[in-house]
DNA sequence: CCCTCGGTTGGTATCGCTACCATGTGCCCG
DNA sequence: CGGGCACATGGTAGCGATACCAACCGAGGG
């Protein structure tokens, strides 16, 4: 048998468990995990007794039983669509970071944006067994989806939505504020000639950002009407909307793109038409994706912490699933929570050449 | 009590359990169990119907009931290192994919290259039960990292390490094969003087990739020696190598850069040059990574099934813990499985404007 | 013909923890 | 003064799965 070897392996292995913390403290198991768990008719006294033992021992509750014994082993989704987000890489690692803390499965599902995918990817997450479903952009402004999810019953986090949809949780930056600090960045800079490019016209972090950058133009007063395309949040729309920007005299010094893909596509067709950046152009962009720091010159942006919103997206949804368990039915409390974005410098943005300074 | 009242909402949401699948198939919990683990110890048709039960019912198995009643920490590690690479993105897709298919729960953790932080993040690891570990590159090429896990009596699948190492299992694609295949192209097309930008030197997928380009131009004979610049698989070693390819006469018509991150580099090296790709200079890539699809013209590259990869990985480690535990002792079988890649091509190569068709 | 033996099954205990109820205080209120 | 109520605690019964052993069964050897 191999159990001896087991045996020998593990020696060191072998955990503490309540009981030992129990009898250390000289309580039961139950009023052990009562202090743990935060419960709240402990006494002060047996409260720090317990805590000093648990030190003591340094005991650390097994995972695994208690998501056993409390059926909270629950399973949350992660519905992702368009993988050219290279957002994905980074939201996949502070999901799973938060997943793996949580002791909660974390089950991937991919779901294209027509109404016959989303439901047949419902229907797998259901299958699936999983309660709470989490969605980056751009699923997160689907209402289709989110329709399909409700009445299944799922909790929600929507990620990065720009507008908190009613009828979900939600964690994103301030788009708006974000895009106005970018737009007074560029200002201050001496900037006047601006050019924008909008984002996709059905995400409403795009109408976020686009009043953002109005805001910013307008308390400034006195510029020229600022010149601006629509785009998709795609390299080609971008590079669409950078040629008509570039084509027609007065060619603006400062482009802001909405996100920054089309940022770098404005970046390539500037390098086309001979424009140097950011000493003939300067360009800006949104979300600090992977590109930003790989291209020449790297990309002035706005930097969102992706890893850290996905992570709590996921510590709200097993905090709703697990409080929506215990406390009375339905008491769905509709938390949006905004965390801080950082305006990266890099080099493709600088001075006008005709500033006067 | 509310037990009637869970019941009737369930309906679709009690997950169902071993038992369910017992009563469906008309054996035992135990029968069950043994089929979903691989034990050897069912008849084949037993097998067939619990199987079809399992399918039937949508059964998946309660991760924390098995961790708890196995002691088995059937966790797994994914140790990442320089997140730069887009790689992770798709890789992490997988590697959840798989691991929850299997069920087995996926920890990630964080890692530079010194020794003391590799120390540090495989003290995490083995503290966090966890068993096995996925190595995506760069890491897997550490011997330190590797020394280290196997300290810990951990398995370890390395991903595309050029060369599989001599102490870890391995998935990675051909890369000598697929830098031949992509040199052949070239010289299909007609180019006859050529550039190469070599990958990291501590990366043994470089040397095969450059093995492979070698090997394609002996093949075909004739040729003025190619010029080759090192670089280090960043986007500005790439730019410090295109410059000094482009630098001296007689300029390369094509150049075929390790990665994608560096034939980027090139691409914006030949626009400050004022030189078009593809018409005036061919550039390819290796890893269709996401850039490759991001930037214009479109990076001609290899593309390689990151996804698949790690699903394979984690496959791959799940059967060697899994088979481990239960056959003889430390018959470790060292597997080295290949998988396909596959020659994309976007815009970025065309025929020479000298080519002699 | 019985007994052993290997392949195949089912039963039972148990993993560590928490839900739930019972119990036991002290105290206020009717 | 007894019932009720808010606290504080302990006991018991599982959660869902696997480990381990017992039981069964057909075949082959003594």
């Amino acid at each position: 048998m191999n159990k001896p070897a087991r045996k020998a392996r593990s020696g060191a292995r072998r955990s503490v468990t309540i009981k030992d913390v129990a009898r250390y403290a000289g309580v039961s198991p139950m009023t052990v995990s009562r202090v743990v768990n935060g419960g709240q008719y402990v006494s002060d006294p047996t409260r720090q007794t317990v805590l000093q033992a648990v030190r003591q021992l340094g005991y650390s509750p097994n995972l695994a039983a208690r998501n056993l014994a409390s059926a909270r082993g629950e399973r949350l989704g992660l519905l992702y669509g368009n993988p050219s987000a290279s957002y994905l890489s980074e939201f996949l690692v502070g999901a799973l970071d938060a997943a793996t803390r949580h002791g909660v499965q974390l089950v991937l599902e991919k779901c294209e944006l027509t109404p016959a995918a989303s439901r047949r990817a419902v229907r797998r997450l259901v299958a699936g067994g999983v309660v709470g479903v989490v969605l980056p952009p751009p699923l997160c402004e689907s209402a289709v989806i989110r329709a399909e999810l409700q009445a299944a019953r799922m909790r929600i986090v929507a990620v990065a939505a720009g507008r908190p949809p009613a009828d979900a949780m939600c964690v994103s930056i301030d788009d708006f504020e974000a895009a106005r600090e970018m737009t007074r960045y560029l200002l201050a800079l001496g900037h006047q000639r601006l050019g924008f490019v909008k984002g996709h016209p059905n995400q409403t972090a795009s109408d976020q950002r686009w009043h953002g950058f109005v805001a910013a133009v307008q308390e400034h007063g006195g510029l020229p009407p600022p010149r601006v395309e629509q785009g998709f949040f795609t390299f080609r729309s971008g590079l669409d909307a950078a040629r008509k920007l570039l084509a027609t005299e007065p060619v603006p010094t400062a482009i802001f793109a909405s996100n920054d893909d089309m940022a770098a596509a404005v970046m390539a067709e500037a390098h086309r038409r001979v424009l140097e950046v950011p000493n003939d152009l300067t360009v800006v962009g949104f979300d600090d994706s992977l590109i930003a720091a790989n291209i020449w010159p790297g990309l002035t942006t706005i930097h969102q912490p992706i890893a850290q919103m996905a992570g709590e997206a996921v510590d709200m949804l097993v905090t709703a699933v697990r409080g929506g368990r215990r406390g009375g039915g339905g008491g769905a409390e509709l938390v949006h929570r905004l965390v801080a974005h950082e305006l990266v410098a890099r080099e493709s943005a600088a001075r006008p050449r005709t500033a006067t300074a």
